[in-house]
DNA sequence: TCAAGGTTGATGCAATTGCATCTATATGCT
DNA sequence: AGCATATAGATGCAATTGCATCAACCTTGA
């Protein structure tokens, strides 16, 4: 049982400063190019990485701090723009299994390009990859703190 | 001109994780006491600290990772709540200068007490004060970058 | 087997946000 | 002074989000 300090409200709000901010570059830069917003990459991406046997949006929703009603019509608009293909699945006749077509893999590669740039010239320089990957660390110990609770 | 690394990468998903759901969690603990949302306390918290004298919303705008339309909406919330004063500014016809009203006061102080045990519960026990300052340091030397640019 | 309860995903409606644009005032330039 | 341009803040409309609830399917237990 510690106290809350100064230094602990500090880090909060230097981590939504960051984060923010660099959220709002990144999908100012997206737009610029076209493209959809870092919350769409990141379906993207997951439905990338579930490769061709595909990923059920209850095991997104598990992954991604989304909600159900949000990611559904997310998924909805993918499907619509051709970006993303449902599938029946055989042992659940409720579910599906999400993959992404042609067009959307593309879509994601084009997108992370833009994305990785934002992110080099927000970090590349800006903190050493050692001290990055020590506070990466650090953040993903108090993060599962709070996921245990 | 440094390369961006996979460490740099780990702490952006890090930090993304981190605030994202400590966000969401402050947010419900707010909610479920009836309260406001997280956003609307850094509203309140600027308004707070300009004291008797107010603050125009220009300048919170240039503060809070805020739209001005978006910002523009609040305050008229706020107002109709009964939470914030409008004040006309005399150097300036289209201006005006915000203050809290004493029901704004309570709501505020309210608020962080729901917001402050959120972030002991997340946050004391995580992480050491000392390692959290350098953390806040880091993100603040990172942060300024991008605004510099 | 079948009823009760749980899970998955979708949707109607209200509130919020994003975008473009508008009004009003201020500033700068000639 | 008079006009052009810039700044502060508000707003109509479309898109998105939040909330509650729904329909469909699955699981468990008698």
């Amino acid at each position: 049982m510690t106290d809350l300090t100064d230094a602990h409200i500090d880090l909060w709000v230097a981590a939504m400063r960051f984060t923010g901010g660099l959220q709002q570059d990144i999908d100012a830069a997206l737009k610029a190019h076209g493209l959809p917003t870092l919350a769409v990459y990141d379906l993207l991406l997951e439905i990338w990485r579930a490769g061709e046997h595909g990923i059920r949006p209850v095991e997104m929703q598990q992954r991604l701090l989304i909600s159900q009603y949000n990611l559904s019509r997310h998924i909805a608009r993918l499907v619509d723009a051709g970006w993303v293909a449902r599938h029946t699945v055989d042992e659940d006749g409720r579910g599906q299994l999400l993959t992404l077509t042609p067009a959307g893999q593309d879509l994601r590669a084009r997108m992370w390009e833009i994305y990785r740039a934002s992110l080099h010239d927000a970090l590349a320089d800006g903190i050493a990859a050692d001290e990055a990957a020590v506070m990466a660390e650090h953040l993903r110990n108090i993060t599962d703190n709070l996921a245990r609770e």
